[in-house]
DNA sequence: CGATTCTTTGAAAACAGTCAATCTGTGTGG
DNA sequence: CCACACAGATTGACTGTTTTCAAAGAATCG
C-alpha cells in the first residue's frame, strides 16, 4: 500500500530512501469499508489521511437534519479535518467512505515531525495545502456565481473523475440543489 | 505603521526584538486609496499583504461581466491572490480597496525568507493558513446550506465589523444573491 | 428475492432574479 | 454654496427557477 504513496510523492518531492523509510515508519495503513465512517462529529481528528484507493465524502449536518457534502476526495488526494486537528477541537464534519477505501495515516504529531525533519516533506506539504485553498476560492467563486445547471456541468468537467462515482443526490448536497432540481437538470441535458 | 503589525503578532508568536527588526526590515508600507486596485486580474501576485487600516475586497469578474465577491478583509487580516502567488501564473481575481487603506507587504521572496529565518514566524504562518482553510469551508457550508434570508444573518453575525462598513450590493455579491433580493429580506427584517 | 438505496416525475408553492423606475445621500466642480 | 452627477438602495410587477411533497420506478446488495 505505502508504494502507492511512494509512486505519488516521488513525482512531487525529492526524497532519500532514508527519508522515504521514515515516512513510512510512522504511517499507518488502514482498510475502510464502504460506509464506514473516518470521522464523526464530535471526534478530534487525530490523522492526516492520504487516500491510496477508494472515494471518500466530507460533510456536515445542518441543524434541519441535513446532510451537506463539502468535498469528496478519491486516490491520491488528502482528506482530513484540518481545522479540528488544528485546534485539537472536536469536528463538526463528518467523513465517511463511499467505497471499500485503503489509506495511510499519519498521527498529527508524526506529522509534524516528517516537516520538521524533512525539508522537502514540508515544501510538498505547502504545496498541498496552497492547492486546496486555491481549489476552495474556486469553489466559492462557482458557488455563488453559476446557476444550478452551470455547477453542474462545471463539476462534471472539473472532476471527471468523481462525478461518475458518486451518487446523483450526493453531487446536488455538494452543489447546493436539491436532487430532484439535479436529476431534471440532467434528464434534460441528455435529452437535447 | 508597523507598530500597529508589531502588536498584532507580538500577541501571537514570541518574536525577539531582532526579529521583529528583520521582519520590519523586509517590509513595505503603502497607501491604497479608496477604489485603488491592489491587484487586477491578469497581474501576478507578488506580495503577502497585511492590512493595517481600511477595508478590501477580493473578486472575479465573470465572463457574462457581472462582479463576484471572494471576500473582504479589514484590519489585521492578510490579503493576496495565494494562488497567483504560490504559481507564479497570473491571477484570476482583482483586490481593491473600499475604503483608504494602510497595508504592509512583503515580496514572496522576503516573506520566504522570513518563513525559513524565524520559526516563529513559522508557525504562525501556518496558523494563519490553517484557518484561512478553515473559514473558507465554513464559507462554503453556509453557502449550499443556507437560504439567502439565512445566509445574511450568518453574515452579520459573522462579520459584524464588516457588514456596517461596505456596500450592501457588495455583501448581495458575497452572499451570491442579488442587490434586489437582500434589499427586500433586510427591510423585511428591521420591520418585523 | 426482498430490502435498501437511489433516481425520476408531476404538480403546486415558495423563492429569487430581472427590468425599470424612483429615491436617497454623497461628494465634486463650477 | 449650490447644482449636478453619481453611487447606492429601494420598490413594484413580472418572469423564471428551484424547492417541496408525494408517489412510483430503477438499480443494487445481501
Amino acid at each position: 500500500m505505502f508504494d502507492s504513496f511512494k509512486r505519488y510523492i516521488s513525482n512531487k518531492a525529492k526524497l532519500t530512501n532514508q527519508e522515504l523509510d521514515k515516512i513510512q515508519s510512522l504511517s499507518i495503513e488502514k482498510k475502510f469499508r464502504k460506509k464506514q465512517y473516518l470521522l464523526q462529529a464530535g471526534d478530534i481528528c487525530k490523522h492526516h489521511t492520504f487516500i491510496v484507493k477508494g472515494c471518500m465524502r466530507l460533510y456536515r449536518i445542518s441543524n434541519k437534519g441535513v446532510e451537506h457534502v463539502i468535498r469528496f476526495a478519491i486516490e491520491e488526494w488528502w482528506m482530513g479535518d484540518k481545522e479540528s486537528l488544528n485546534t485539537g477541537q472536536p469536528s463538526r464534519s463528518n467523513i465517511d467512505a463511499l467505497e471499500d477505501s485503503e489509506v495511510l495515516m499519519w498521527t498529527k504529531e508524526n506529522h509534524q515531525i516528517l516537516l520538521d525533519e524533512i525539508p522537502a516533506f514540508n515544501v510538498f506539504s505547502e504545496r498541498v495545502q496552497a492547492r486546496s485553498l486555491a481549489s476552495s476560492y474556486n469553489r466559492i467563486y462557482t458557488t455563488i456565481s453559476l446557476s444550478a445547471e452551470e455547477k453542474y456541468h462545471d463539476f462534471i468537467q472539473t472532476y471527471p473523475n468523481i462525478f461518475n462515482r458518486v451518487p446523483l443526490h450526493m453531487i446536488a448536497s455538494y452543489l447546493g440543489v436539491s436532487r430532484e432540481t439535479l436529476s431534471r437538470i440532467r434528464n434534460q441535458f441528455t435529452s437535447k
